[in-house]
DNA sequence: AAGATTAACTTTACAGTGTCAAAATCATCG
DNA sequence: CGATGATTTTGACACTGTAAAGTTAATCTT
């Protein structure tokens, strides 16, 4: 095998990287990531993360793959937590999003490409996809009759992103007020009429 | 005076470096900005700009200042094209909101904080409050009588930043399709909602 | 098992970056 | 004219990412 355990030098560089990688987003945001205090990190030289990564690009590419999972139990977590009808199932997605956010601010931004240009490297197929997923099967049973499912998704993912970023971003006073607070339900209120007929 | 025309050396050298610091942004996006850069296209030396901002955190700031002056400019010119009705100035707003965006997404990153923390130096007083107002008053008609304005604020901001950034991020899709095609419409949709009773 | 080959990592070097301290320049005022 | 203070330059430092060449360890081949 080729990326197994015990290899000759580190034994699990790569993988030790990209949790380098996420500790320093997470204890410095972005701005404190950088390869060469990942491969010190990982006990490495600095030059070392070229033969696992394509650059810092693919680093970072990586460490999104990772954070597109964690935000996926983020949510899934919270679709579980006992809640029932379609409409509180869609609700606590929308709350695993912010939650995500709060927790993890330096990886969403990775995620999202807000570290430089537009797009990564290359696109994460996988974990995006999956967490892409989670939205689309709560978002399902709000799509009308015949109508294209992108319609709720791009409501749903507009909705509760946007809030997300710009709560974040503290445009919406003090980030540290309590969760429930602030115009979080307000957002909530309008998610809740999503799919719904509008008064004749 | 301090900051006239003819000053000693370069004449005006801050708005000279600001203009270098928008160039390179929409030339080669965030990753293209640089002080050094700013301050070689001023024709001045490297170290010349620290004397008009507190290092690059100041001069990122004076740059999303310019920045929020024109995305006001962008909404505001949406809403006097022509429109009358209520909602269609809500639309339009929506409408600049995004054109601004696709036209100057540099400048979006940079303006909401997308470049390494979450917020730089000195929060943009004068500027960022201008646009907010725009927003605002394109809001008022649909707030409900004695209700908080910035539930519905929140829910329109939330929906056309989120989308504005997701779409930016090619997470619908190609980003060159046509304008009114995409989820646009859906988000659009939703919009028009707000404000409005839901059925009975 | 012994030599050859490949992969992982190190070392060295280079072009950039932001930032600071000291020196030089210039405009203006007294 | 001389002095003062703001403006700019020069030089240096500690970082950054990246590329090339050298070194070591594991695997493959015969």
């Amino acid at each position: 095998m080729t990326t197994a355990k015990t290899r000759h030098h580190h034994g699990d560089l790569k993988r030790a990287l990209i949790k380098a990688g996420i500790d320093l987003l997470e204890e410095g945001g972005l701005e404190a990531l950088s390869l060469r205090k990942c491969a010190a990190r990982a006990g490495v030289s600095h030059a070392a993360p070229a033969h696992h990564f394509a650059g810092l690009p693919g680093l970072i590419s990586a460490i999104a793959e990772e954070g597109f999972a964690i935000f996926s139990k983020y949510m899934t977590d919270a679709i579980d937590a006992g809640k029932q009808t379609d409409r509180e199932r869609l609700r606590s997605t929308c709350r695993g999003y912010l939650q995500f956010g709060l927790s993890h601010s330096g990886l969403l931004k990775v995620m999202f490409g807000e570290h430089g240009l537009g797009i990564h490297a290359p696109r994460n197929k996988r974990e995006e996809a999956d967490a892409y997923l989670i939205l689309r099967s709560v978002c399902a049973p709000f799509v009308p009759e015949g109508e294209d499912s992108q319609i709720v998704e791009a409501q749903v993912w507009s909705l509760i992103h946007g809030f997300t970023l710009l709560y974040l971003g503290g445009e919406f006073g003090c980030t540290d007020t309590p969760l429930e607070d602030s115009p979080f339900e307000a957002v909530m209120a309008l998610i809740d009429r999503i799919g719904t007929p509008a008064k004749a």
